[in-house]
DNA sequence: CGCGCGCTTGACCAGACTCAACTGTTGTGG
DNA sequence: CCACAACAGTTGAGTCTGGTCAAGCGCGCG
């Protein structure tokens, strides 16, 4: 498949506005300048310097970090359309570990780019600080349910959370969809140890939640889970009228 | 103690660049609009309307949200300086509740108020973007922290985020610090239980690493505390040089 | 003075972790 | 094309951290 194959999905940043075609363009040719990288491969580790950030175009990728006891915990899993590595911006050395989980695209977009779209483009601007606050948004839920629900309503809260941000991509047919991601990973990403996720997704599969068969997996109760899971994601304000208006 | 005796505190503006005096008084202006509630007060609610945003200028807040099951987690403590509700301006329904740990007095910023920042001063607009990231960057860690440490380490980072903060504001001396907060609002805090809190905080003492007198917290053993905290706050980098120039 | 809130403590329970062994699948090099 | 290594998933037994329930204490405030 060549690179021109994948396209950047607008989503994340059409979220809360209407790009006009201009704005569409500009993004477009922000992410053009792209990247692979094969599955396992690291993007970026923590302590590398920071020179800016990155529009994941097509796979998934981790965000990663690890304590000083060498515990690690994966902070999110990006999709095509996010944002990658925004946080570190304001730190000179990385926060957070990037590392393909699957065949990856992206485009790298410099720091000093970036200061000209708040110089120049106060609208993008305001969007980039939108889709800021909403993954902090998306931070604080994933806090709250790790630290009050049990491991069964953590994972369904994880797997209602994939369910939804994929049928924004179009890659969930029938409530099914490729989950690309070991027990090792989930673990990682839920603060559960594989031993336990392996036994939970045990549980939901006993309680007829989902099926899983290979790397496909089939939520076969979309309203239960739903009831299970500890909270839903949010509904994020579309067309906020206070933007700055185009240029 | 009248209002104006307190002053807005600007070090999580200036935190990446020296302001300008005219940049200082313009934020000195934002939070000129002042407001008091007392201690256990409710400055907003979870699901009320967004209309704005809340500059603090003295005392805590707890950022909470409340799980479908009723159970509460708190996000953050507030201290001076920072800027609250900010993550609710993507959503149309407040996604926490915001309530007055002691007295507390803070200022209304509006959306209008903001969408000018942003149009009409890049760089401020810039500066606030950074202190979303590093918020952000502040839920991320402890996500790590409560996802892969243990009770006693949760505990001694939540000390060591404090002293550090509060260092910032000039309120500790001698590694002791005022701690409004109880065992019960810790516990909401951390994710435990308010039994564990109190057994764990119980251990600290035991181990020599802090004392406790009435509301007063004294870090015994700064090393020790910061040895068992699974990471350390991070350092913001100063002086962005990519920063739009000032106006 | 007494009420209420916050702190403390004990006994017991359970959810999640640890350690370890085993199975099944994949992919790779001889 | 087979043998085997490497990895992902599964399962069992035992342990332990943290939760639950319940009772008592102490202090500040009205």
């Amino acid at each position: 498949m060549k690179a021109s194959d994948h396209v950047y999905p607008l989503h994340r940043w059409g979220a809360f506005a209407q790009l006009t075609a201009d704005e569409q363009s500009f993004i477009a040719e922000l992410a053009s300048n792209e990247t692979t990288r094969r599955a396992g491969a690291t993007i970026r580790s923590e302590e590398d310097a920071v020179t800016g950030i990155y529009l994941l175009i097509e796979g998934w990728v981790t965000s990663s970090i690890t304590l000083r006891s060498g515990a690690r915990l994966i902070q999110k899993v990006h999709l095509p359309g996010d944002v990658l590595g925004a946080t570190s911006m304001v730190l000179s050395k990385a926060a957070d570990t990037l590392t393909a989980v699957t065949e990856v695209t992206f485009a790298f977009v410099s720091l000093e780019r970036l200061r000209s779209i708040f110089s120049e483009r106060p609208r993008l601007a305001a969007l980039i600080t939108f889709a800021a606050q909403a993954e902090r948004l998306a931070v604080v839920d994933a806090l709250v349910v790790k630290g009050r629900a049990n491991a069964k309503e953590q994972l369904a809260y994880l797997i209602f959370d994939l369910h939804t941000r994929l049928t924004f991509l179009g890659a969930v047919k029938d409530d099914r969809f490729d989950l690309p991601l070991t027990q090792e990973l989930i673990a990682d990403l839920s603060g559960l140890t594989a031993v336990h996720v392996n036994r939970t997704l045990g549980a939901l599969r006993a309680d007829g939640l989902i099926e899983q068969k290979g790397r496909e997996l089939h939520i076969l109760d979309v309203d239960a889970l739903r009831r299970l899971s500890p909270m839903s994601p949010r509904q994020l304000k579309y067309e906020a009228t206070w933007l700055p208006s185009p240029l």
